[in-house]
DNA sequence: TTGTATGCGTTATCAA
DNA sequence: TTGATAACGCATACAA
């Protein structure tokens, strides 16, 4: 009898059946040359037993690899980078691999911290939101075979596969639309420039403004704000200003959340607004956005590194996804005249 | 030399470093009895050639643990399970536990076969959100000092640690508030009753009514509404017919969404409505919800499974966390006579 | 303070 | 078709 608390093995299995060990490593991993009867007696010894495979001690003998994959983030509660896991996983669990997360919270050395628990957990490979900005430490893994692919930001003193929404485009497309509306005069709230997808976005949007020869007066361009809140403020701050903007665009949503509270508050609903993400009540709301999809970034930074794996792809690259303007409403009203002959505070009763 | 594509082991840092295995060993695991010069020589050899401790073999030789956690939910794209996973990733961080996560897409057979992968990894713990219904195959995985946490839903055939945000009180406390301000029809758009949690809070919800002696018709029990499309079609039938409701519950946020539409297409804003789950627009199209955190549930179901793992507990618990009611407006206007001499269609202007 | 022998649960090799 | 034996990378027990 085996002690009740100690997990059965292949050994206890072996045993009991009446069989060699190997005989029940044969049957588990479906290799041929065991007679029906003995592979049946195998299975049901095993099922008695409660017998499971302890894959640990599996991957250890090298050549089969542990199928494993670590996702690192920077907020596992952002829907944004939630919908990209669930894409990731999509890949995953469809060619049979496993998934460690762990999150960065932005802070380099929690990210050093949770790739070195990856790699000494013998991951095969690394999809990364990186918020460091060293990562030669990876450099000898990689080079031993771990895969690895950024996402949404560049890696720094290593090449590797990259892939990446297209920020600059995105923005470009936004300013570009509000442009197309008559809008000379945009504001621009958003992310710091020390964010790498910030400062991609603020060059997209102000490349569009150059190319039509506009040039904004500086304090059209709010890049403090790191949550709605401040966006709020920010944006009820620039409205109250000699010579507003008649137009907005949000560099993301939590921006977005503030300028449309803004708006509202100042019944200010004649301003247009583009957002940069797409969010669940912006459909409601009638704002339009940049919009981008989580899902598919992590479905093809996952698909890459699996690829990768499989050994169908040997050059670095770097993948950049589409974005799309859906037009809600809020981008498309015509800038007002606000030199004081029309009452700036008519809302638009809609 | 050593081939550049294999990874280092504590033998080869042994062997470089002029010393036996086992003093790498310990140097790696913090044990006494090193000098000090030995000491920095491996730990220098072994920078040197880019060794990583193999967690896996470490785990193998039984008696410590492998500090991993499995977290299996429906859908890792939701924003709730997001916030969970955020709340469970905090306290394993925190303790030194790894996350494997995986989705059942609410699928029986993929629940298990997760379930199957996770324990053939050896973890430690699991925390479940079943969507099966028997889950008898866990037992002698839990007789043999598996943790087990099962959220949300209750377990059948095997009696586990459950925790649960308070379903029941939090529709009864919607229904109530909704009472309080006047209200005596009173809709209720949400799950089928084959789900768990849509079940609880229906409950919850008539056991209100019946407490104020308030019958409804059965058309006001909208009970199969899964998107917000069919929320929102739902919807806008009930209030169609010859004596709709003043009031609506959403028993969840795509139902909420389908029926704050559905309002605002019929400009029914005069309808008072609360929602079953916050989310980040509520505050601002001022909808009254009944709350609860994602985030705290997660940190408590991970709290109580490490708990139980460090031996600190060894009854079963079945834990409830509360719900808060927060009034934004939608939850608290009254009642507006449908008799016809006032028109029905008139909107709340603001 | 250091090292040797042995075992963890599995797979690989090669012989029977 | 089967089975003995030796790895895998590390930790434990015990000896030196």
């Amino acid at each position: 009898m085996i002690d009740p608390a100690r997990k059965p093995t292949m050994t206890d299995v072996a045993r009991e059946a009446g069989v060699s060990q190997k005989t029940v490593s044969r049957v588990f991993n479906g290799e041929p040359n065991v007679r029906p009867h003995i592979h049946e007696r195998v299975l049901h010894t095993a099922e008695e037993l409660g017998y499971r495979r302890n894959s640990l001690a599996a991957s250890l003998t090298s050549p089969t690899r542990g199928r494993t994959i670590g996702v690192l983030i920077e907020d596992l509660a952002d829907p944004f980078w939630a919908a990209m896991i669930s894409g990731v996983e999509e890949q995953t669990q469809a060619r049979n691999y496993s998934l460690l997360i762990a999150s960065s919270a932005e802070d380099p050395g929690r990210e050093q911290q949770n790739l070195d628990m990856f790699l000494s957990r013998q991951v095969d490979g690394i999809i990364v939101v990186p918020s460091s900005s060293d990562h030669a430490y990876l450099r000898a893994d990689i080079a031993r075979g771990t895969a690895v692919i950024f996402v949404d930001r560049p890696a720094t003193n290593i090449d590797v596969d990259t892939i990446s929404i297209d920020h600059f485009a995105g923005a470009r497309a936004a300013a570009q639309h509000l442009l197309a509306h008559g809008h000379t005069k945009i504001g621009y709230v958003g992310h710091t420039d020390q964010v790498f997808t910030g400062t991609q976005r603020r060059r997209g949007f102000e490349s569009a403004l150059e190319e039509a020869n506009i040039r904004l007066p500086k304090k059209y361009l709010v890049t403090n704000v790191t949550d709605a809140l401040s966006s709020e403020s920010a944006t009820l701050d620039l409205l109250k200003t000699p010579d507003p903007p008649t137009a907005l665009f949000a560099d993301n949503n939590r921006a977005a959340a503030g300028v449309v509270r803004a708006l509202n508050k100042r019944d200010a609903s004649h301003i247009a607004m583009v957002g940069f993400d797409d969010f669940e009540f912006a459909e409601m709301l009638g704002i339009t956005v940049i919009s981008h999809d989580g899902r598919s970034l992590g479905r093809s930074a996952a698909a890459r590194l699996l690829d990768r794996l499989d050994g169908q792809s040997h050059e670095i690259a770097h993948l950049t996804l589409p974005t799309t303007l859906i037009a809600r409403g809020s981008g498309e009203r015509p800038p007002e005249r606000t030199d004081g002959l029309l009452s700036a505070g008519v809302a638009d009763p809609r």
